[in-house]
DNA sequence: TTTTGTATTAACCATTTAGTTATATTATAT
DNA sequence: ATATAATATAACTAAATGGTTAATACAAAA
């Protein structure tokens, strides 16, 4: 009995990474980066974790919560990152280009994010929006005024800023989120896509400056 | 008794559209298209069509064949509609003008479905890859063609016809499917976004026509 | 060492869900 | 008219699912 004993507390040392917590929460993400909310399964999670189901519901209250949690987390860091690149203190062009390299292969290692949010958001619109009036997310503010005053000197033709944003982040994002859909339809395997993705890097910021910049 | 019979007669002759498999169809695709796959319910389908659930079952064997179905619709619609576009039997310049204005009007009248495809490419790329298997559906080379020609006559800056293509699908679909998030981030109301996309009608054209034309 | 609060589990529960069945109604053809 | 096939319903089933509970293991403080 001793024995046992000890040997229970040896194993329970060792693995015990402390951080249940953490451990749910990573499963949690794969889970639901994979299945979405509806087509995840409290079960599955708990698996992926390592776990018993009740302890999902004894750090985290609910499904709904867990994956409030998450989704919270994986939205914000997406901004985050966003907005570290926005604010790049760069001339615009090279800021496009410093941009647009980043900003690809950011999305690229985080492939499941874009496709996560946009799915969340079609079916929950609401929960966009506390999230971004709880925390103020407007980086967007630097980029439109640096357009501006890219337009007033005469570095770049006049454009709404706002298409201008749109334009960027929507030449990165799509073919990130459209991937089986482009290498069926452009006959790409994965390392044509990828190439295919690493061209893009100095593609679409040529694209981009090619159309705006006067001269 | 007679008189309860005649009624019942009269009622079913006036309801009876005869096509109890389209009103299904169409309350299935309206439920799958706000709630997906795994967030829709047979009931509630059952229920949008005034119908028994069995019914579901008796004309599309099973949840997963009849949203197969929508899907299947859904895509080859959308991708002929695409193709209808890209083989106008236009100049190049003129053409991307065409196209661009009337494929986001086009999604922008489904905007469900841009969504839609997404999210279930995303969630199941196989069932696209069959019916593209299936169907032959790549009208995309006409495209191609027309850029290479373009090219070569010198009208156009030398490009990837694949990157062009990309670009121009990207900047028509993105900001459609990530309206909630634009709304948001650009402080859109309903009208602010309708005139945004109004605007996207040329601006897109122009910005890529001013990216790649030559002079 | 005992107590106390936290972490963990196995078994359970209530509800929901896709799918079935047995039965009735309606139309159609003989 | 009557048999037959198609269409529709209500009630049901079996499985799955999110969530709970009661009982235990464990660590740390007393």
């Amino acid at each position: 009995m001793d024995n046992k004993k000890t040997f229970k507390i040896e194993e329970k040392t060792t693995k015990a990474d402390k951080d249940t917590e953490h451990r749910i929460f990573e499963a949690a993400r794969k889970i639901f980066h994979l299945k979405g909310l509806d087509g995840a399964r409290m079960q599955e999670i708990a698996d992926e974790a390592g776990i018993n189901k009740a302890m999902l519901h004894y750090y985290f209250r609910s499904k709904d919560k867990l994956f409030g949690s998450i989704f919270e987390e994986d939205f914000k860091e997406f901004f985050k990152r966003l907005a570290e690149l926005i604010s790049a203190d760069l001339p615009l062009l090279e800021k496009i280009e410093f941009f647009v390299e980043n900003y690809l292969e950011l999305i690229l290692q985080n492939s499941y994010i874009p496709a996560f949010i946009l799915s969340e958001i079609h079916h929950n619109p609401e929960r966009i929006k506390n999230i971004f009036l709880e925390k103020g997310i407007k980086a967007e503010q630097i980029f439109v005024d640096d357009i501006k005053t890219a337009i007033s000197l005469g570095i770049i033709r006049p454009i709404d800023p706002k298409q201008l944003i749109v334009n960027i982040i929507g030449l990165c994002i799509f073919p990130i989120v459209a991937k089986p859909i482009l290498c069926t339809m452009l006959s790409f395997d994965e390392e044509g896509y990828r190439n295919f993705i690493e061209e893009r890097k100095k593609e679409v910021a040529r694209f981009v400056i090619n159309s705006i910049k006067i001269n």
